[in-house]
DNA sequence: GTAGAATCGGAGTGATCACTCCGTTAAGAA
DNA sequence: TTCTTAACGGAGTGATCACTCCGATTCTAC
């Protein structure tokens, strides 16, 4: 259904062919991602378009213009925060520890998704966000990995596969455990555990 | 709003106090708990009341009937299942291997729950279940990882919540890595040597 | 400033869904 | 078999939601 309209945030639409878009429509198209990040991840995904833009203050017709479907702005949220996690793991691939880089990085990302909502939500999966974001996240966290397994950090039989099924699972025992912080920890703790060699 | 109407499944109705159901409607009753797991479990918990009521061969009355809400229904399937796990915690609880039997056992419910939905899904929670259902639970989980633990197979620093988390969360991980069983196989792996000493 | 296009706002639309109501059916006691 | 009544079926109801449409409002190039 959603053939042409695709591009998620405002990467490709800004740099290349297409003419820039207008002050006011950059500034409510950014808005609105922030603020339905926020809603999503409080109310679930099945929070209303109508609460966005009330709480974004636009009418519902401004979000649908810039997204044109619900589902289109939930991928587009969820590229938002695949992007931040690629750039997170970049930051961190040069750190002169690359196994307490592995690991910080594991953790920051689980407490993360545990009060914010689980990275993969409601049927939008890494393999069916745009092929240049996934290929950042793959690469990223790939070097971040392999760095981790050299420095003897990691064990060697897992890949990126392995990573994000592990990272997904991890922010819903964290989510799941969230009220006490104390079990969160020890069930955090079994994972990372598990990781190393 | 559900004060009274409170009885998940059939116990405490069928045995005490209020009159045993008519033939027909133990049946109808039964056969809509089944139906809707299966539905539940396959489209996710916004599948449609009538498509359950259609699915069973009956009418919405009929569902509305026996289950006064469309949660009240989810949450009596949640109840069902909750209790299958405790009994088959309670059936490996007597093993002569007591460290191979809480392996067993967890292995068996991430990946029955990754093909079935999710142990807690969608704001459904053990905590907010029956006391008795959670009781049970809570026990039949806590003498099989004792007794693990006494065996020396698992490390002695957690206890039933941080199992239940990391069951939740080790389930997301095997739901999300459904398609490759390899991955799914090493994921599940890195928890299991994570939970031992 | 002003023209003209891009963008906005929000009432309106059709679809879907949980839940109700009541006429009909059939279980089960006598 | 008959009578009572528990249980059933499914059309109907109101609410909600994603999405559309177009007149009103900016923005921006000149």
């Amino acid at each position: 259904m959603t053939e042409r309209r695709d591009a998620t945030t405002e990467g490709k639409d800004a740099m290349a062919e297409r003419r820039p878009l207008r002050a006011d429509a950059q500034r409510n198209r950014a808005r609105l991602l922030e603020v339905a990040e926020r809603v999503f991840a409080a109310k679930g995904t099945s929070a209303s378009t109508e609460e966005i833009a009330r709480e974004a203050g636009v009418g519902v017709g401004t979000v649908f213009r810039h997204f044109p479907t619900k589902e289109a702005l939930l991928e587009a949220v969820f590229v938002c925060r695949l992007r931040r996690l690629a750039d997170e793991a970049d930051a961190l691939t040069s750190s002169t520890d690359p196994g307490t880089a592995f690991f910080t990085f594991f953790t920051g990302v689980v407490e993360q998704s545990a009060t914010k909502n689980a990275l993969a939500e409601a049927g939008i999966d890494v393999q069916r966000v745009s092929s240049e974001v996934r290929a950042h996240v793959v690469r990223a966290l790939g070097s971040l990995l392999a760095g981790a397994q050299e420095a003897g950090a990691v064990r060697d039989d897992i890949g990126v596969p392995e990573l994000l099924a592990l990272l997904i699972g991890a922010s819903r025992t964290a989510e799941y455990a969230s009220e006490d912080r104390a079990v969160q920890a020890r069930a955090l703790a079994i994972v990372l555990d598990g990781l190393r060699r």
